[in-house]
DNA sequence: CCTATACTTCGGCAAGTGGCGAAGTGATAA
DNA sequence: TTATCACTTCGCCACTTGCCGAAGTATAGG
């Protein structure tokens, strides 16, 4: 039960849910979540971890960058059938749709840009 | 966007959740699912609301008694994937089957009986 | 070493949520 | 009509949540 209203809470909020939509397009660090969301850095990373502790995405570390990406395999069967859930919900959502455009040129914006972006 | 977290936010309470499961085995009426909860019937009347405002839940009026079921067939694609994905993290939580128990009582109690219960 | 940087944690504030009892609503029953 | 009853709405309180900026942590680079 726990566990179980762990990803519900995590699930229930706009930018946790924007942000594990964005992550189905494979791992994205900190900086770029920063850049879609809109967020001060603190706000984000503390969404992350919530998502983290309910076991929708994990992390991989790699210098100074935290990469982090859904937990569809590795996890518990609830997690992958509640991301599979939130795909097919959220899919066609008009938000959704403009964070996929807005992803497209994040992703292939260099970090050190993007961090240089928020410092300021 | 506004429907799937009117869902997530109404199945991230565990007392709605609890509701929500136990009406899968058949529709209740508000004294039932207070007697369950053990909770006030103002706050269990806010729950219910809660999860008719997210279509998880239908209403079914019968004289002074309003009975409370589950929107399987009827609602959004989204809702009755929801309620499958609920049913199938939460079958064997422990609250859930003490619930279950519960409620085969409560079940064969007179609603009569239920009311007065917390009248007092 | 020291600095810069990517991220996290802390402290504080405004807004939202869950809880209750009291009062209100609408329908049955006397 | 009047009273009773099942449920809802209102008002209030304690607690939680989301947000930010400031301070802290850990890692890369000079």
């Amino acid at each position: 039960m726990r566990d179980f209203l762990a990803i519900t809470k995590a699930l229930a909020d706009e930018s946790r849910v924007r942000a594990t939509m964005a992550l189905a397009g494979g791992e994205l660090c900190l900086c770029q979540l920063i850049e879609l969301l809109g967020l001060a850095p603190s706000t984000v990373s503390k969404h992350m971890a919530i998502l983290h502790r309910a076991r929708l995405v994990e992390t991989r570390k790699d210098g100074r960058w935290i990469y982090y990406r859904l937990a569809k395999e590795d996890g518990l069967a609830c997690v992958a059938a509640g991301l599979d859930w939130l795909g097919e919900c959220l899919a066609k959502e008009p938000q959704i749709r403009l964070d996929a455009k807005a992803l497209k040129k994040i992703r292939k914006t260099d970090r050190n840009e993007l961090c240089a972006h928020y410092r300021n």
